[in-house]
RNA sequence: GUGGUUGUAGUUCAGUUGGUUAGAACGCCUGAUUGUGGUUCAGGAGGUCGUGGGUUCGAGUCCCAUCUUCCACCCCA
């Protein structure tokens, strides 16, 4: 009986071939992390409701994957409970996975405060899982590159965040793109101006979708949350198409946006020392990233013609650890969304494709005696440090050289009774159908001065 | 969570108004070729048509439920 193999909805597998681009990927975001001094952390998949609850806002809340009790939790809950699942679900689940790993990190923080040595930078790269329903570029389980760090307020952080975006982004071989940047104290700033103080988030969840429903869309948006014609009619002037930087500056004069735009020019002014032939950054009014902890500078990159929305974004919190009852720390942090990086990439064919390659050579043979002798110059292959197999079964070339063929290997070592008998291996690339006769260290020096 | 959409061989897809034994291409296996892969040729295996109900003499085809896929909201990486 053939049983049904199926995936929860929103997951999948990562076969050979999609592993060895996601680690391509990774591995060059691991290498610019660790270079800027980034320390690596990583935390439970499962961490106490107590902790993820009341984080993310209502709809965050509604996200979350809960763990079900061990034992006979029904018994301990009472009919009362029974009838409203809200009710029930309190006491038959305490923990949840984690819904992103800036939470998990700050309880991180807040409980290891006193052993950190501050400022503290920590990368972390883990999947997260959210309980949403899943499209193209979005899924239920999905991995998130982390660079946060804790205890400063120097822009030098937010600096170092436009240049390792910048670094990873070249290393994947990405060039059209932009880091999109504005403040929290601008968008302060623009409420100000407007007449509107405290209606920052219906704010910022309106002129978000600028790029998507127009200028027309916001302001029926704005209108209906209860903003009044003359606001949103000050809102136009800011909003106008091709304002710059200088103008909109100048038109919030006197309002909080002015601390806002000194932070931005002075990180602009310290990029300007790392002498970037393009820094990719582009202020952006109309950036607001829904996230309520932010209060200082924001970013979000857009990967041009790529397909799908942002794979990065991040920004500055002045207090991470207040939730649990720790004193203000405040910190920047971004993160990078491998998933869509990658669909970006494939999407734009920027995958190398001479990468994708695991064994070198291959040792083939022809019977028990022949695999036993191919199995010393398997030993040295691999102590040569050259990624070698040898075909596990003895059965006809055809089948191991159509393995070879198969599997991308470019090398194949053939053993019979007559290599055998002189010591001297045939060696065979797949690629050219040439053969070569020569001893096993002859083939290793081969080898090794063709990969180095 | 709301509304819509999709599902047939390992994969991509045909399948007429409901009618005999559900097809193709590619892939896979075997042989031509017992010391040589890709190409070619010959043959072969592989389907409870997503799952469970229902209508019908008869369902891949119609109806309902459920799961899955993709899309628009909501929100987000």
């Amino acid at each position: 009986m053939k049983q049904h193999t199926s995936l929860p909805r929103g997951t999948r597998d990562f076969g050979p071939e999609v592993m060895m681009r996601r680690n391509f990927i990774l591995d060059n975001i691991r290498e610019v992390f660790t270079r800027y001094g980034f320390l690596p952390l990583e935390t439970p998949a499962m961490e106490n409701l107590s902790v993820l609850e009341g984080k993310y806002g209502e709809e965050g809340d509604r996200l979350l994957f809960k763990i079900l009790n061990s034992g006979d939790f029904l018994r301990k809950s009472s009919i009362e409970d029974r009838k409203e699942s809200s009710s029930l679900v309190s006491k038959i689940t305490d923990k949840g996975l984690r819904y992103d790993l800036t939470v998990p990190f700050a309880r991180f923080v807040a409980s290891n405060r006193h052993n950190l040595a501050l400022p503290f930078k920590r990368y972390q790269i883990q999947p997260v899982w959210r309980a949403d329903r899943p499209q193209k570029g979005r899924y239920r389980e999905f991995y998130q590159c982390d660079a946060d760090v804790v205890g400063t307020k120097s822009l030098i952080c937010e600096t170092e965040i436009v240049l390792m975006i910048n670094e990873v982004l070249q290393k994947l071989g990405v060039t059209d793109f932009s880091i999109k940047v504005n403040h929290r104290k601008i968008l302060e700033g623009v409420c100000e101006f407007m007449g509107t103080p405290g209606q920052l988030s219906d704010l910022s969840v309106g002129i978000d979708k600028l790029d998507k429903i127009g200028w027309e869309g916001v302001k029926k948006e704005l209108g209906g949350k209860g903003f009044s014609e003359d606001s949103i009619e000050k809102l136009a002037t800011i909003l106008k198409d091709g304002q710059s930087r200088e103008k909109i500056n100048s038109i919030l004069t006197g309002t909080s946006a002015s601390d806002g735009f000194e932070e931005f020019n002075s990180m602009k002014e310290m990029l300007s020392s790392f002498e970037l032939e393009n820094d990719h950054v582009q202020f952006d009014i109309s950036l607001a990233r829904g996230l309520a902890y932010y209060t200082g500078m924001i970013f979000e990159v857009i990967i041009a013609d790529s397909g799908v929305g942002s794979v990065s974004g991040g920004g500055r919190y002045d207090d991470l650890t207040g939730v649990f009852g720790v004193e203000e720390i405040p910190g920047v942090g971004f993160s990078f969304g491998i998933d869509r990086l990658y669909d970006a990439m494939e999407h734009l064919d920027l995958f190398p494709v001479d990468d994708i390659k695991a064994t070198e050579v291959l040792i083939v043979h022809f019977d028990d005696e022949c695999f036993r002798y191919g199995l010393g110059s398997l030993k040295l292959l691999r102590e040569a440090g050259i990624a070698s197999e040898i075909y596990p079964d003895s059965t006809k070339l055809r089948k191991q050289l159509g393995y070879a063929d198969k599997k991308g290997i470019r090398q194949v070592i053939i053993i019979g009774s007559e290599e055998m008998k002189t010591g001297n291996l045939t060696l065979k690339s797949m690629e050219t159908g040439e053969e070569k006769s020569m001893g096993v260290n002859e083939i290793i020096r081969t080898l090794t001065t063709r990969n180095g």
